[in-house]
This record gives structure tokens, C-alpha cells and sequence, in this order.
DNA sequence: TAGTATAATGTAAGCGCTTTCATTTATAGC
DNA sequence: GCTATAAATGAAAGCGCTTACATTATACTA
């Protein structure tokens, strides 16, 4: 591999006039400047990464943490963050956190040991005086779905408050009026949100809520089913349900299934993210779209912002659901 | 951020000596390794290891190279990789291929300019050629799902011959003689040797193929639509579908409910992958597993002994596939 | 034309480590 | 107690870049 030294031999120039060119930043000439390009071209030199790094105090490099690498969710995240980052040229190192506090404090020491210029973190287990504390310190932070007062700035997120709310409405407008609601972990502040917004709908539309017809699960698709069970044992009537999350979704469209019930004809179910799962069950779930490539990309954006000096990129911190609708759900029939 | 020197001084020793601690490799008298150890723990040091990576030529990174971030499959492919690299120390730096060759390229250069210790490749556009130049250069490489003879030792790949051929023999063991059967790209090996592997169990129960049932999709759900619907309009009876993969079944299944057929009492369906969606469709999906994960984790494997020189881990090339009974496929009713 | 401002280039000191080689210190053999 | 040998430590030269500062070339002013 060529140097940087072999380069400025070749051309005929100094070291520092080489890496002039290289980061374009200072004035160089234009007649020096092609001898030098037409150098490396010539030697097929590339710069080394690391010296850089080491000279400049900045390794190109943004460190990501997600919750989980497999799954539905995690991977569109990762694909919205690495494309932008690669098309400016930063690179991307990922940990995965597991939802638990050892494990994502340990990623995030893991990344800044990296010498990560920054990090873009989807933490659940940690808790808000920690990032707090993170954030005051050397390497700059984004958090993807977690709102902090104090770190306002830094959060991109969902209003899934609204997303709560709208959900909930179309259920309301097709006519429903027994409604259950399968809530996500209610410790985690996104379940919290999208119960609040199904409640501001219940009370828009004058229908009071049936403490009876709640369960709370875990947001995975065993727990939608546990729960289904759980509300179908009361013998309560209900005609629609509101699942937080698509996961649960699915596991309580199998147990009504199980049961006979007939999805939307007898039951309604709308879920909450859009994941690639609510295309392929069947009936197709109407949901909630979470725009997480989206988020991705923005929180991309907010480093290479303000961290990499692309004055030009616009910034926007809180996203609005979006309603898909679909095959679940359809006005009642009297 | 305190530096080697700093600890150096703080525990009466030279810069040599402290890092001889650190990477505890030279000899080291017990009594200076405990004052070292004790002054780093007093100044909270922590090594720069991009410090490290310029001084030692290593950077304790790899690099993977997927098709796509998102979607049900890499993701525990990515899963597998980073937690054992993490494990070992190692980081990992993704880069997504899109399928594409300029692009697979663009994205090995970048991983290759980012000084990664090794590469783990899982690339479909690329040719052979490039791969066997690519692997005789500095950078050691890894392939998953692509069997180059040349390169056999850096091949984890899955037998998607006996994959292909377990598929269909459950079918015929389970009664049925005619059978349809929708096919990958293919130009791509894998499609092909899935394809070999169906033919064989054919032969084997003596069962004539019939070129009017067989259709090729390109791994898509659309093109499982697509196909299922070319293969109806020929009104040939049928009893049974093999797919190459799960998202071809996924969308052949629909098409077929859309045309009236109970699956499995009118029609069995077998699929290829066991994505989290063969779980979530209804009927669950009988499918052939695709240890992802695993290999994902064999892959690092093969980088941790033969880079990093963890002799111990024992090294497996090629997987063999397992069939995972579901719902989907039945005994024919004669 | 000298005098000055400004643009272009060069010099050299690091960045925080690893590692070779030289030196010092401990251990053993007689 | 004295050498021969091995073990422990230190000195210093890089790794390939960036960047502050110094120097030289060029353009402009009066």
C-alpha cells in the first residue's frame, strides 16, 4: 500500500500539501493540485483510516446501538443509518444491547472505546440520569425513540401518543364501541404513550374505557396470545381490539382464530408499527406505520449535522404516524 | 483521557512496560504488573485503540458485507457475527451490497480502506474471479452461502441440495405425486442446487418432473404470487408446491386462498428458510431451516482462528438443513 | 520599484501506541 | 564468589497521517 510519502515523492510536493488536497480544505493550486491527484492515481494510494484518525483526533466512525440485531424491527433502523452515513463516508459500528442495563452500558463503553465520533443509541434498560450524564460527556449522543427533557435536543422520536389515538379512532369511526386493548409493558414509555392515546380517543368519542377489557403484555406475539386468551375468558362482549404493538397483533389473531372467531367479520384488530409481518398474516393487519428507516436516517443526519459540520441537512425530532389500513379491520356490521 | 504515558509515570515503569501488561504477551515480574495494573485502575485509563490499530498493523475490526440490512434474514446472519466478534474483543463494521455489483464492490473497497483485520462477505452480484483475487490480497476473506472451489476452506455454506431434496421428500412421503414447483433466480447457485435437490428425491420415488409445473421466481413474495398464478392458469391438477424460498410461499399461499384452495387439505405447501414469517403466516409453514445464525457465528469463527490465532474453536464448512413440520403441508387424502 | 498583503508550499512536531534491540537485574552452576 | 545464561525492563524508532507555524512565491499598491 502507497503513503502518503510515496505520493508527495511522486508529485513532487510536501506531505502537507498532499494531505491539502486529500481534505481539500486549505488553498492549494490548481496546477499542484492535479500533479498531486494524477500521483495517486497513479500509485492507487488510499488513504489510511486510522492514521487519520490518530492525527486528527476523529475516526469517521459512528457507533450504533440497537436493542436487538435480528428481528423486524431493528434491521430497517440499521439500513436508514448506514445509508446515509455511508454516502457521506462515515462508517458504521453496531452493538447489540439485549434490552438489559449490564449489557447496554457495557455496548455503549464497548463504542466510545471505539473512539466512536458519536452514538446513536436505541436504549430501553438504561435509565434517564445515565444517558443524562453520557451525553455530558466527550462523545456527542442521539436516542432514537426515548424522550428526556433535558436532552430534547438529541431525541428523535415517534408522537405515539397520536399513534395511540389514531388507531384507536378508525376502530371508533367504523363503529365500535366495545373495544379492548392489549398494552405493551407499561415501564416502557412508548406502551405508555400509545395508551394514552387510545384513552384521549375513547373519551373524544364518549365511550368509557372497560378497565376489564385491558391486559397488559410484553410485546411479543406470545403475550398478544396469552392475553387474547385472557380477555376472551371474561366472556365480555368486545367487537374490535387495539393491540400495541404488531406482534401481539398476531399472537391474538391466532388464539381468535383458535376460537372462531372471524377476522374483521367478528373481531377488528388493528397493531402498531408496520412491520413486515402485518403484510404477510392473514387478513393483512391495518396498523400504525412506525417510520423507522426514517428515524434512522435522521438521526444520521443529526451527527453528520452537527458532529461532521453538514450545516445544510434540516432536522426533525418528532415524527407523526402514520394509519395504514388494511384487511383487519372493517366498520361493524349491525 | 489518560494515556499510556501517563500511566507509565504514575507507576514508575516505561511506556514498554505498560503496554507489555496491557496485551500480556512478554514477561512481566508479578510485582510490576500489580503496581501497572493499580495505576491504570487509578487513572481510569483506557487504551486508544486506534492507537493501537496505527502502532500494531491490526485493527480488531471485521468487516461484513450483507445484501440488505433489513429484511427477516440478514439480521440474525448479523446477529451471530456480533456477538461473537464481541465477545473475542473484535468490532464489527457493516456495509449493505444491495445485490448489486458496482454497489457489493463499492462496499468491499470501503470496508478494505477501513483497515478491517479480515471480511465477511455475503455477496451475490460479484464474480468468482473477483472473489479469488479479492481473497489473494492482504485481506483475508470469508464467504457465507457461496461455495467458490478455489476458495473451499473460506466457504460456510448450507447443502441446499439436501435442503431442496428433504422439502420434497416429505411430500411424497407424505402421498403426493404431483407437484409443483416455484424456483429461485436461477442464476444464483443456491436456487439451483435447491432445484437439484428436488429432482433427486423425485427420481429417487420415481416420480417424473413435469416441466409444465415448475416456474422461476426471483425470491420475492410477488413472484411467489406471480408464479402460483402462471402455474393455476395451466389447470394441470396439482396437489403439492415446493418453493424455494419462504417468501415465494408466503405469496403463492395467498394467491392460492385467494383462488379458493385450503391449504394444506387441497393443496400442501413447502417453503425454504424458516424465516420468523413461516411462524406468523396462517398456516404456519412447513419449511426447511436455514441455520442463519449459526453460520453467522461459524464465520466469525473461522476469523477468530485464523486472524486473531484463537486456535481451539473448532470450524464447520458446510451445514446441512433440517425440515420443520408445520401446518402447512399434509398427508394427501386420497 | 520597493513595499506590503496574500496565496501557496514546506518543515517538523506530534497523535498514543507497539516492538526491536540494548541494557540491566536475577538465577544458576561450579 | 564469579561467570554464563535467562528474565525483566528501558530507550527509542517508527506506524501514516494532520496541522501550527515558518517560509517562499505571487499579486497588488502607490
Amino acid at each position: 500500500m502507497a503513503t502518503i510519502y510515496q505520493v508527495s515523492e511522486l508529485a513532487g510536493v510536501s506531505l502537507a500539501t498532499v494531505s491539502r488536497v486529500m481534505n481539500n480544505n486549505a488553498r492549494v493550486s490548481e496546477k499542484t493540485r492535479s500533479k498531486v491527484l494524477a500521483a495517486m492515481a497513479q500509485l492507487g494510494y488510499r488513504p489510511n483510516t486510522i492514521a487519520q484518525s490518530l492525527a486528527s483526533n476523529r475516526s469517521n466512525s459512528v457507533g450504533i446501538l440497537v436493542s436487538e440485531l435480528h428481528g423486524p424491527f431493528y434491521g430497517d433502523m440499521l439500513a436508514g443509518i448506514e445509508n446515509e452515513c455511508r454516502a457521506a463516508g462515515k462508517h458504521v459500528i453496531i452493538a447489540a444491547g439485549h434490552s438489559e442495563e449490564a449489557s447496554e452500558i457495557d455496548g455503549i463503553e464497548f463504542l466510545i472505546s471505539r473512539s466512536c465520533d458519536a452514538l446513536i443509541l436505541h436504549v430501553e434498560a438504561v435509565s434517564d440520569d445515565y444517558l443524562i450524564k453520557l451525553a455530558a460527556g466527550n462523545t456527542p449522543v442521539v436516542l432514537i425513540n426515548r424522550y428526556i427533557p433535558q436532552l430534547a435536543e438529541n431525541c428523535i422520536c415517534l408522537n405515539n401518543e397520536l399513534g395511540g389515538y389514531l388507531a384507536t379512532k378508525q376502530l371508533l369511526q367504523q363503529g365500535h364501541r366495545q373495544l379492548a386493548y392489549i398494552a405493551g409493558p407499561m415501564w416502557k414509555s412508548d406502551a405508555k404513550d400509545r395508551y394514552a392515546g387510545h384513552l384521549r380517543a375513547m373519551a373524544e368519542y364518549g365511550v368509557t374505557f372497560n378497565p376489564a377489557l385491558f391486559a397488559e403484555g410484553d410485546f411479543q406475539d406470545s403475550s398478544g396470545s396469552a392475553c387474547m386468551q385472557q380477555l376472551l375468558d371474561k366472556k365480555l362482549p368486545f367487537t374490535a381490539l387495539v393491540c400495541a404493538n404488531d406482534e401481539m397483533a398476531a399472537g391474538a389473531m391466532e388464539v381468535a382464530r383458535e376460537h372462531g372467531l372471524q377476522v374483521p367479520e367478528q373481531l377488528s384488530i388493528v397493531g402498531f408499527d408496520n412491520l413486515i409481518l402485518a403484510r404477510y398474516i392473514h387478513p393483512k393487519l391495518t396498523t400504525v406505520d412506525y417510520p423507522v428507516g426514517e428515524m434512522g436516517r435522521m438521526a444520521a443526519r443529526w451527527v453528520l449535522k452537527h458532529i461532521y459540520q453538514q450545516q445544510a441537512l434540516a432536522l426533525k425530532n418528532v415524527f407523526e404516524p402514520v394509519l395504514v389500513c388494511r384487511e383487519s379491520a372493517c366498520a361493524l356490521s349491525v
